[in-house]
DNA sequence: CTAAAACAGTTCAAGCATGAACATTATAGT
DNA sequence: ACTATAATGTTCATGCTTGAACTGTTTTAG
């Protein structure tokens, strides 16, 4: 064990990525309470929300995007499905896939569930540019792509 | 139900958040991984790593800094003491907290899990300047100011 | 044309996270 | 000193998330 070794303490970048963690989880935890009133809990909006953007999408590429697993999804659905807020219709071409629609009811429910979110979003980086957000949004894409397993 | 409002897909800052959230995630899931040689989950890593900070911290200083409840905590504690990674000890002073310290095993992990947390974070950020990581820590800490609720 | 491989979705058991209700100890106000 | 209030930690029921094992369908190879 060497104990010499630089400390995190120390690293900058390790601060500012901490910041970032710490972002994310204080936005969700606020978008959770903000969506109370829509009786909705955050991962059953992230899916409607999805679904409102890429109506017809499969629940294979839905777990995709919200970078879950299928059963995730597919344990989610049928609660969903029972409020009446989507429907899931088998493909006509391949008898493996389901493809989700949104009911009138859920669409109303992702239409205002993105309002209250993008509202929050906007509130919260409304003390930084459209400059520095855009190059936040910049430094977070080449992370992500940073972070492509090499066997990927 | 207004359906002339401005959609999300049209919003920049929305898109960044999404960046942001989903570089969260990305991260979050390969540090998991590059943790499993050491035997050990992120929930008890992020505990370990923030008692080696911080040793002597109480489970309800503990609990704010990871933003998480004191039930979480409680529920996690008893596991990494089993394991004989941490000390509970009780406050001199005050006998309702627990005070928390590392075990020599328990100062290893944390140490060699930092090591490949920081690694980790280096190399997802070396395509971006020290310049511009900077600035996405001071955005990130502008959006969670921002984000205190009214009443807090 | 058939066997093997790949794919979409489901189920299950296990672990993590939360909030409410609780026990114990400290602190304040009278 | 004595009661009321607040603080620390625990327990419990509930819900989310995951990975592995499973079913059924489609595609690929020989």
């Amino acid at each position: 064990m060497n104990n010499n070794q630089p400390l995190p303490w120390d690293n900058k970048r390790f601060w500012n990525w901490i910041a970032v963690a710490r972002a994310c989880h204080v936005v969700k935890q606020r978008l959770a309470k903000e969506l109370a009133p829509l009786d909705i809990k955050l991962p059953h909006f992230d899916i409607l929300a999805n679904i409102y953007r890429s109506e017809g999408i499969s629940q294979q590429d839905l777990a995709h995007k919200l970078l879950v697993g299928r059963s995730n999804i597919s344990m989610l659905l049928p609660q969903i499905e029972k409020r009446g807020l989507i429907e899931r219709r088998p493909d006509s071409d391949d008898k493996r896939v389901l493809r989700l629609y949104l009911t009138d009811k859920g669409r109303e429910i992702a239409r205002k569930g993105l309002d209250i979110e993008v509202g929050l979003i906007e509130m919260s980086m409304s003390t930084s540019t459209p400059e520095e957000c855009d190059l936040v949004g910049d430094v977070m894409k080449r992370m992500i792509a940073n972070m492509e397993e090499p066997g990927d």
